[in-house]
DNA sequence: ATGTCTGTAGTATACAGA
């Protein structure tokens, strides 16, 4: 299998996000993209994207509904076998309403890899929280084969308290209750490696800042956009690491890209890995 | 600071979602 770039990228607005977006895609040079929040039908993305995309070699799967949600997966190591939803995927607010565009999956460089934008849940007591955990439920049972599995996306739940500015302030509210995180922990039961916090067990990692109050710039965020690698893929991690440069500046979401590197599989059976000296040798805290 | 962005409706400015 051949060394992979992976990098996931919660977008808010494709369009919108165009004048980052392709800047992004030639510096980092990213293989296989996971994207979320594309906001736009498949019509849209298609006409906006499919061109500047082609020119760069990646084939495109989107799953959007226009005005909110809408996920993609680009690729340049084949892009085979497309799913998009999820197998017996809750509805929100109703049974009978449409499906949200919240995960596309396809087969990549060996990797079945899916695209998920969770749903935020917006409150404890809502029923848009009610609908989270099902969503994640149908995401758990989604996985068929999770050695070669890689789940990557805002999964809008924060792992543990480490992951978040100040956990006082999230008290009786979403992405960090015991319902959530057993959701995760339940991902992780099937195999699934959080790589990120695996390489920086103990730093201050974040992958979302919001908008106001300045709190890119004093720091002050969390890490809900994760990558979840099968045994496999974990096992070729030689970096992971969450590019902060792509919040900078003018006009960015708010979300940092999420990348990881994959070296190539080795031959034969995958013995006990020696975790690789990791780039960067450093990640930067600081904006 | 309930502090900013986004898209939509629709043409100025409000709304909702995050």
């Amino acid at each position: 299998m051949p060394a992979v770039r992976l990098a996931t990228w919660n977008v808010n607005s494709a369009l919108s996000r165009l004048p980052r977006l392709l800047p992004w895609l030639d510096e980092r040079a990213p293989d296989v993209v996971c994207l979320q929040e594309t906001k736009l039908s498949d019509a849209a993305f298609a006409e906006a994207f499919d061109a500047p995309l082609a020119e760069r070699g990646y084939a495109v799967a989107h799953h959007g509904e226009g005005r909110w949600n809408g996920v993609a997966l680009l690729s340049r190591v084949g892009l085979d076998d497309v799913e998009r939803g999820l197998p017996a995927e809750p509805r929100f607010p109703t049974p009978d309403a449409p499906a949200e565009a919240r995960a596309v999956t396809a087969t990549c460089g060996g990797l079945r890899v899916t695209s998920v934008y969770v749903p935020n849940g917006r409150t404890p007591d809502d029923p848009h929280y009610a609908y989270k955990l099902e969503w994640l439920a149908a995401l758990h049972a989604s996985v068929s084969d999770p050695g070669s599995a890689v789940i990557a996306g805002d999964m809008n739940v924060a792992p543990t308290d480490d992951d978040l500015w100040d956990p006082s302030l999230f008290v009786d509210s979403t992405h960090v209750t015991p319902a959530e995180r057993g959701a995760l922990a339940s991902l992780r039961e099937l195999g699934l490696h959080d790589v990120v916090r695996d390489r920086w067990p103990a730093e201050r990692v974040f992958s979302y800042w919001d908008y106001r109050a300045g709190r890119f710039h004093q720091d002050l965020g969390m890490r809900i956009d994760l990558v979840l690698a099968g045994t496999e893929p974990a096992a070729r991690v030689v970096a992971a690491w969450i590019d902060r440069k792509a919040r900078k500046g003018k006009g960015p979401s708010d979300h940092a890209p999420v990348i990881v590197d994959l070296d190539t599989a080795p031959d034969g059976d995958i013995g006990p890995v020696v975790p690789p000296p990791s780039t960067p040798a450093k990640l930067p805290h600081r904006a």
